[in-house]
DNA sequence: AAGGCGAAGGTCAAATAAAGTCAGACCGGA
DNA sequence: TCCGGTCTGACTTTATTTGACCTTCGCCTT
């Protein structure tokens, strides 16, 4: 499963969080670094590709004697997720930025592993088959029209749940009266 | 049976896919080479000609260490989507006809309303926003893949892997990593 | 309170490790 | 011999890994 050490650190951090309260684990950057026998700095490539913003992570840190690196992992209302990831999503975008996204969203439940596979066909490399600069504007738009789609579809499911209180309310209350008036 | 080494190597992934339909395999393309004793660009060839999606499989890869390159079989299933897949999209696709047939797929139930309407998105006019011969060539491209992830789907179950297996080999390398330094 | 020391973490560019592309050489059969 | 499929090698693109140097911060000393 882990084909690089940079596989391996995400993993050990996502395990971590999965364990965590409150969504967060702190880790010292060094420490990591000589737990994998690596530099210390392939801990802020691991950081800087696999936990961004738009990944729905955030990362937090202090220098100095003392420091530390803190993950969060952001709380993951759909609305929410949907909205950074459309919020962070540039005019152009890499397969493997969009496609850590598209896991992301997986993770959380949001989608479902078809659609992730959908997605993320969508936006390959082959399947664009643009020269450069275009294919990742293109794909930035195609993905954020997927997201949107979705958003759209979130808020309709949101919509949808409040009728169904009212209703549910409506009919409570008017039961109510119903037994009252007897 | 096998007259050159094209054919050679792909008797040998073919093999490897062991018949089992929706069965993956990934390799190394320079360790293929290797074994074979041919350039690495082989490899490619032999994907190209042998295992494309027409056949029924798909290929994905890596680059960067830790890179690979994954040849999948599709199943039987599959076979209808893909029929239509090829069948329906020819090198170029009108916004029209793509909504046309996404609206067949879903009344069919081949798909859900939700996938119809990200696939939708993902096909408008305004998303690709390139200027005309292209973009109708792109919009059937990303529709040929979403329909060929879709019949990939039916393919693969997708095992969720548990935290401890994760900490256990994560352990495993690192301790490994860490002992080879001394 | 000021300044210095050492212990964090951060940045960036170069080195390394794959895989992809493509033009052209090669080869075997009509 | 001519053509189509096969094969190669030089060059490109992408991802990871490392190391040298930089910044920030707490603490200690004066």
């Amino acid at each position: 499963m882990a084909r690089n050490l940079a596989d391996l650190i995400e993993e050990y951090l996502e395990s971590l969080l999965g364990g965590a309260p409150g969504g967060a684990v702190e880790v010292q950057r060094g420490e990591l670094a000589e737990k994998f026998g690596c530099a210390p700095s392939q801990i802020n490539y691991v950081l800087d590709t696999r936990f961004t913003y738009a990944q729905g992570y955030l990362v937090e840190s202090r220098r100095g004697s003392g420091g530390y690196v803190r993950v969060v992992k952001l709380p993951a209302p759909a609305r929410e997720l949907i909205r950074r990831a459309l919020e962070h999503t540039a005019d152009a975008m890499s397969q493997m930025q969009a496609e850590r996204c598209i896991v992301r969203l997986h993770r959380e439940g949001i989608i479902t592993a078809r659609e992730a596979r959908l997605m993320a066909a969508a936006l390959g490399r082959e399947t664009l088959g643009l020269a450069l600069p275009w294919r990742d504007q293109v794909r930035a738009r195609v993905f954020r029209a997927m997201l949107l789609a979705l958003a759209r579809d979130a808020a309709e499911a949101v919509a949808q749940e409040r009728v169904e209180a009212v209703t549910r309310e409506v009919e409570a209350v008017a039961r109510e009266r119903a037994e009252g008036e007897e």
